[in-house]
DNA sequence: AAGTTCACG
DNA sequence: ACGTACGTGAACTTT
């Protein structure tokens, strides 16, 4: 026998929240309402044994009853955000159980479980709906149970026609009439004055309907028969309101609510972040081992790790095809220069441990082919890492097919807490002490004898076998294999040998430059002090405020946490009051460049090969994008030209070739176009127009030959501000104008980009529901302030929500573009090399002979990534160094 | 280890 | 009214 449970998802959310006390998991987030609800679903599904479940949301403020009454649910106090910032929560919790839900805009979850019940009965299959609403009574059948909810909800009360009548002498459907005499205060339904339930049911069990009951007013006298004519009307469309809708436009299927069980692989994570320890005990999802609960009660079982000596190696070389995953140890920030620390193997069973002696030696020739096969599928966290740590050993490595580390950060962009240790803990698998308790951090960082370190790595090894298969089944959840399998895993390869490959600094030209930068700095300081009337140290912010202010009397425009503020903006507003001001702005400028990018540069350089390797680091930035360590190299100097010579430093490492850079143009504000569909802006990029001008032209009323420079200045200046989630404040800033100025250039904008405006609307509403946003590759950021209280956690949050879709998507565009780039470089068989990304830029160095094909080539690729419905352009240009190729 | 400033997209 | 533009990394000083 089929059974359906329909769940009144926010009739129970609320009770869960104001019955249960506060509960917040150790990341601060509120779980107690969830906790509750989840509390009682496992509850009911032991009890009842259900085949189909579902439970049904609200969605939207207004409702179809909002059309003939406004004040519908008026006067209601605010959801909390303690509340509301669990409704993503529950969702994603229900999805990670494989319990479907639904909602609908327009309707309450009062029809969507209406109209299923509805369904459940006429097909003869047995529901039980629980809710705390006693509204929903009006369903009730022989097939339909309605549970109410009593005491919070640890208790259900079910109600049959049997118990209906027995309480109120009722009929289900009189339900409504009783509702629509007597009124409900907390949906702000009015009902008739002075008549209570007391009242409302003597005159039903005489007359049997609200109809029934004003036709015979003339039967009924004193206050109740005139309250009951003059508020006739009321009772009707209270009468209305309190019907449930049965016909609601239900796009479930019977299938799609059946529950065969819940879903461990998936559910385990998610009760784990939530850290409803309890619940995974009742469940015994205690995972794999069992000492996750109780681990002080259990001792942790040794592994069994075989040291890898001459002696075992034929053992393992026997083993060798069917191991899959590894995990190579090496200390040090820098992976280019990390210390290879030993490596370990691993099969479900066992554990080997391989020295970095015996990796080097002669016997270990098995290993080192294995690791350089690309055709032997690997799996590790950080392969990245691995790759780089064993080339410059001297030792290939190929074939890399899962990272968990990779793996984290697309199911958690923002978790900076990715370490195996604290994955182990999140997923529930056997613990796995951190680095920092094995080796110590800092000045105490020591290795430990073979013994235990062999048993250290197995136990990573070990815990990477057993996370492939759980982040496998999030990402199949969060349709993110694709992303994964084919952009992100392929791309990290390619990072690798970018960065393996390097780029060549002319060393003498920057110890030049420097040299310049050295004689310009030493003047201006001699200028500073003299005007001072003391040496001080400059680079302190707080002894130059101290000049500034206390001894020179400037005023103090800006203060910072600790003291005066004397950053750039704040100077600019000072030059006019002394010279020293402008001095000190140039030594600023010349200061970075020396000490970043001259000094800098030159302590990256390795003097082997005369090359920066910089190390891409694809797992921090929460949008998606790359950032670049050791040195940076996306942050190299462009807008001044002063900064700009830098460039001239980065050359082709062979005779002759020539760097080549192609970069998007406006890949942000095309994307933007894509994903909200604004035909305006769409139109624009149809027609390759000036983006900024045509800003102008829409936002200011005027035709192209009509906009100045200062207009174009301003567009612009909307523009980034519509890619960065736009507010006025901030626009304000920018442009040096006052909020209400800025607040009219946003309106006028949004009145020229309707488009942008409905999908800056959308997206911020998507995110309140869906607790995240996603770029158009399924790349996800998880916003759990969108619902705060707090205005500045909150606010902050849709102006991430606005922003990340289109730097994400930008982001995965140049991603794709790197791989098909990769590609086109092998299948053409061509010399060139990729050397560096910059977010919307791609360096190449060229020989000459394929400067032709190159410079069709790149642009071509790069438009070709991802088909959007406005064009992509990429423009390119090239030169002897990277200042030339501008 | 945190705060300030500034380089880039 | 609330008070900030989005995303990074490095150098330097102060705590």
């Amino acid at each position: 026998m089929e059974k359906l449970i329909l769940i009144d998802g926010n009739s129970i959310i609320y009770r869960a929240f104001f019955a249960m006390p506060p509960l917040t998991n150790s990341s601060g987030l509120h779980t107690n309402a969830v906790y509750g609800f989840t509390n009682m679903l496992l509850r009911l599904i032991q009890e009842e044994n259900p085949t189909h479940i579902l439970v049904a949301f609200d969605a939207g403020k207004e409702t179809f009853r909002h059309e003939g009454y406004q004040e519908y649910k008026g006067g209601r106090e605010k959801t909390p955000s303690e509340l509301s910032e669990q409704f993503p929560l529950m969702r994603e919790l229900l999805e990670s159980l494989g319990i479907a839900w639904f909602e609908l805009s327009g309707y309450e979850a009062d029809d969507i479980i209406g109209t299923i019940s509805k369904q459940g009965e006429d097909s003869g299959r047995e529901v039980l709906v629980v809710t705390g609403d006693k509204d929903m009574l009006q369903v009730v059948s022989d097939k339909v149970t309605v549970a109410l909810t009593r005491k919070g909800i640890s208790e259900v009360e079910p109600y049959g026609p049997k118990e209906i009548e027995e309480k109120y002498g009722l009929s289900p459907l009189q339900i409504i009439d009783l509702k629509g005499l007597m009124g409900d205060a907390s949906d702000n339904i009015p009902g008739v004055p002075g008549i209570g339930e007391k009242t409302a049911l003597k005159l039903l069990h005489q007359f049997g309907s609200v109809e029934e009951v004003l036709s015979h007013t003339d039967e009924l006298k004193g206050k109740m028969k005139e309250n009951l004519v003059n508020h006739a009307e009321d009772a009707r469309m209270s009468k209305r309101l309190a019907t449930i809708f049965r016909e609601v436009p239900v796009e479930r299927s019977w299938e799609d609510m059946t529950f065969t069980g819940l879903k461990e692989e998936t559910a385990v994570p998610m009760l784990r972040k939530l850290e409803f320890k309890s619940l995974l005990e009742r469940l015994s999802f205690t995972g794999g081992d069992s000492e996750a609960g109780h681990e002080a009660a259990e001792p942790v079982k040794e592994l069994d790790v075989t040291i890898v000596n001459a002696a075992v190696m034929p053992e393992l070389g026997e083993l060798l095809p069917q191991i899959k995953d590894l995990h190579v140890e090496s200390s040090g920030e820098n992976p280019h220069h990390a210390i290879l620390m030993g490596m370990v193997l691993s099969t479900p069973e066992r554990h080997f441990y391989i020295s970095p002696e015996f990796l080097k030696s002669e016997e270990a020739g098995p290993i080192l082919a294995w690791l350089k096969d690309e055709n032997v599928p690997k799996r590790g966290y950080n392969l990245h890492r691995t790759d780089l740590t064993l080339h410059w050993e001297g030792i290939p490595f190929a074939g890399a097919n899962f990272d968990i580390e990779l793996a984290a950060y697309l199911l958690d962009p923002t978790e900076n807490d990715q370490t195996l240790s604290a994955l182990s803990t999140k997923y529930g698998i056997s613990r796995l002490a951190s680095d920092d308790d094995v080796y110590g951090k800092g000045a105490k960082f020591k290795v430990p004898n073979e013994e235990v370190l062999s048993q250290h790595l197995a136990r990573k090894c070990d815990a990477i076998m057993k996370l492939v298969p759980l982040q496998e089944a999030e990402l199949e959840k969060n349709e993110m294999r694709s992303l994964f399998y084919d952009l992100e895993m392929p791309l990290s390869r390619i990072l690798a040998d970018m960065e393996k490959q390097g780029v060549a600094v002319n060393r003498d030209d920057l110890v030049e430059l420097g040299k310049e930068f050295e004689a310009q700095i030493s003047k201006l300081v001699a200028k500073i002090y003299e005007i001072a009337g003391q040496e001080f140290n400059l680079n302190s912010p707080k002894q130059l405020g101290e000049i500034l202010f206390d001894k020179l009397g400037l005023p103090v425009i800006k203060k910072t946490k600790t003291g005066y503020s004397t950053d750039a903006e704040v100077l600019e507003k000072l030059a006019p009051y002394n010279d020293i001001v402008q001095y000190i702005l140039e030594y600023r400028q010349l200061a970075k460049l020396q000490s970043t990018y001259v000094e800098g540069l030159l302590k990256e350089i390795r003097s082997e090969t005369g090359k920066v390797h910089t190390y891409f680091r694809q797992t921090v930035a929460a949008t998606g994008r790359l950032s670049s360590q050791y040195p940076n190299l996306q942050n190299i100097p462009i807008r001044m030209e002063e900064g700009r010579k830098i460039r001239k430093v980065f050359v082709p490492s062979e005779e002759g070739w020539l760097i080549l850079g192609a970069d998007y143009s406006q890949i942000e504000l095309r994307v933007l176009a894509h994903i909200s569909g604004d035909k305006g802006l769409q139109e624009a990029f149809l027609h390759d127009m000036d983006i900024h001008t045509k800003t102008a032209m829409d936002v200011f009323g005027v035709s192209a030959d009509q906009v100045d420079a200062n207009m174009r200045r301003s567009a612009k200046a909307v523009n980034f501000g519509i890619v960065y989630g736009i507010s006025d404040y901030g626009l304000s800033q920018n442009l040096n104008i006052t909020r209400k100025e800025a607040a009219r250039f946003i309106d006028q904008y949004f009145d020229a980009f309707e488009g942008v405006r409905k999908y800056m609307d959308e997206i911020v509403r998507d995110a309140k529901r869906d607790g995240y946003v996603k770029t158009l590759l399924e790349r996800r950021r998880y916003l759990p302030e969108i619902n705060a209280s707090n205005f500045n956690l909150r606010s902050f949050a849709e102006r991430t929500a606005m922003n990340t879709p289109i730097q994400g998507t930008a982001a995965d565009i140049i991603k794709l573009a790197m791989v098909l780039m990769d590609e086109a470089l092998s299948s053409h068989g061509l010399k060139s090399r990729m050397l560096l990304q910059v977010h919307d830029e791609l360096v190449f160095e060229v020989p000459p002979e394929e400067l032709e094909v190159m410079t069709k080539l790149v642009p071509e690729t790069m438009e070709k990534a991802l088909k959007l419905s406005v064009p992509l352009k990429a423009e390119v240009s090239s030169g002897l160094n990277w200042y030339e190729a501008k």
